[in-house]
DNA sequence: TAGATTGTTAATCGATTAACAATC
DNA sequence: TAGATTGTTAATCGATTAACAATC
């Protein structure tokens, strides 16, 4: 409790919390090759940050090492896994399902992670009654009950920009709490308390053609 | 060529180069409604940041205002698009054809913007064959040749992780200039111009649930 | 105990914001 | 010309890195 406390006071920054799903990500590796334990130091260098980073950021949730033999990897692991909220389910929908929806029901790892694929919806009548992964595409006419009974977390939003704002919006109403939004618009939600996660795919593959235009022949 | 001398001696932040893309689809709306012209203070209104780090950005690349005016929108969004390198042609494929390999095959927006789909592979010989948006999927052992006669700029990696690292090494020694990978891994190309912008959906996913795991009920 | 490595404070670096002279 | 707004320098803020005492 007081530790929860104490996370809420020291508001942590966004580039702390973004870096700790690769930390996730390399600790899981070191589990799987059965590495028990690994100091701030050979983490860095295997993770090419600084070992000062490492611990700056771990010291943002608690002290879970031990001087003098760094890391123990399954609890830092376990640990960094609860703080990203992974030890908990969240109930989800996927919001249009057209390709990218389709491919993101598709992805097996999320569910092994917690998160759990309730329902998929669609406008379009051609889609509508088609299964994926065993889940039925529903008409989006039924998401308010749908959404309402079933105890949506996060919504997946996979539809075009000029739906999103509104969908957004009323998802929120019936009370999801997270929305994560590939639609490219930047969402101004009126419930200030729905959390936005916004993946841009377009403007990622920009920053790489800025990066990329010179080395074109 | 002076101006480009300039940009190559201070160094880009990307702090400011992942802001491009959103400045320039924010121009593209006002476009789209015909606003002829904006001071960096409404538009940083509009997007909720400051008017100063808007003019900071842009006069990294120069100066596209005027003074007691503003910008003109349609000059902005020009320079932007150039900067980000949008008025070239980028010949892509796709490596790995899959639920997302086939979700992002049908993005018809990137085709928009100079980014041309010319070939998929897969290693499934269910997949081999298919076509999709008129592409025919092929075998990767194809691959090579295919690279080689087809002057590739750019991958898209949507194959699973253990595949990857190979892949993208003969890739880039093939001659492809950059990877959009989207496969959970940190890839260590030998060949050190070659350019990697990653896209891990999980990481996005769990930086959701770190904010999101608090609201739940 | 001696060596290793953390947790944490202090120093540095870089990015953001503020201010304002230049100028359209 | 007067008002508006840029481009740019200076000030502030925050994030990263370095250093080291605490301690396993």
């Amino acid at each position: 409790m007081s530790d929860n406390h104490k996370q809420e006071m020291k508001k942590i920054s966004t580039a702390v919390i973004k870096r700790l799903p690769r930390y996730y990500r390399y600790l899981g590796e070191l589990l799987e090759n059965d590495v028990v334990r690994i100091s701030s130091k050979e983490l860095s260098q295997r993770m090419n940050v600084t070992a000062s980073q490492i611990r700056q950021d771990l010291n943002n949730f608690g002290g879970f090492g031990q001087q003098g033999y760094g890391y123990n990897v399954e609890f830092l692991y376990s640990e960094i896994g609860k703080i990203l909220g992974l030890e908990k389910t969240y109930n989800i929908i996927i919001v249009g399902s057209g390709n990218l929806g389709q491919a993101l029901a598709n992805y097996i790892d999320f569910e092994k992670r917690g998160f759990v694929i309730k329902g998929l919806f669609d406008v379009n009548p051609r889609l509508i009654g088609i299964q994926v992964r065993g889940i039925e595409i529903r008409d989006i006419d039924q998401m308010e009950e749908f959404v309402k009974n079933n105890h949506i977390d996060i919504a997946v939003l996979t539809l075009p920009k000029q739906k999103a704002p509104k969908l957004a919006n009323d998802l929120a109403d019936w009370g999801v709490k997270g929305l994560w939004n590939f639609a490219p618009i930047d969402l101004q939600i009126k419930n200030d308390k729905v959390i936005v996660e916004n993946v841009h795919l377009a403007e990622s593959l920009m920053t790489l053609s800025y990066r990329v235009k010179d080395q074109l022949e």
